[in-house]
DNA sequence: TGCGGTACTTACCTTTTCGTGAGGAGGGCG
DNA sequence: CGCCCTCCTCACGAAAAGGTAAGTACCGCA
């Protein structure tokens, strides 16, 4: 069960666009490939703090068929998969940047903690 | 139970803004609100297609609660009741047109229906 | 031989979210 | 006297999302 396809139409772009980045990781998944152009995903994992390997990929496997991210296999032991962004992936990274500066705005009003997971871009 | 102030800490700013926005309607919610400054519940429930009070009502009150919406309360009968949105909500509806347009983009590019539910910005 | 690392899948369970339907207080309306 | 209007609140469940743990298959290392 991958996901249903969303029962209703959306009511607009807003709507069909956190229809896409809603779950739990999803966002921090966009990040972490933006901030490093390929990631193997054992290396998301550990990006990830606390994240299981089933919700890792079921979440890039949602991502993949919304087309944001690419899943390159290459038929080798030990297995090896790449996961990049796509060109939507990349577009939505960038219009996603306005809403985590606000959020970080956000966070330093309130006063709380970010917990760096890696470098940031 | 408003909800659960989230168990561990962010790690970046989207995951902040976000944990703000996921919720079947608030993205609406907030629309709404920008396209009309000021709107009544019962306004804000005839324009959310298929929401229930119920919910129009929780999500409403943790916007509250976050500090996105404005809500005032007049003494009266029959019971009335304007919502509006706070700086932080506006600030916030800035920072959600890009992800907006790209929503919009991709349901063109996929040749998706959307349902415009009133007049919009 | 046994363990760890690779990238998953599967089954099962808990938590969260969403929806349904009821009720309630104080009026106006017929 | 009912019934509808306002804006909710509460109780009950279903559905979805998320977490836990195990199993798979192959290899390198000690």
């Amino acid at each position: 069960m991958a996901k249903a396809p969303r029962s209703g139409p959306y009511i607009c772009g807003i709507d069909a666009a956190l229809d896409v980045v809603s779950g739990k990781w999803k966002g921090l998944v966009l990040w972490e490939l933006h901030a490093h152009g390929v990631r193997r995903f054992a290396e998301l994992r550990r990006a990830l703090p606390g994240v299981s390997e089933k919700m890792l990929t079921q979440h890039l496997r949602e991502m993949e068929a919304d087309g944001l991210v690419h899943r390159e296999v290459y038929a080798e032991v030990p297995p090896k998969v790449e996961y990049s962004l796509t060109d939507a992936g990349a577009s939505l990274n960038e219009a996603l940047r306005p809403l985590g500066d606000w959020g970080r705005e956000r966070l330093q009003r309130q006063g709380l903690e970010v917990r760096p997971v890696a470098e940031r871009p």
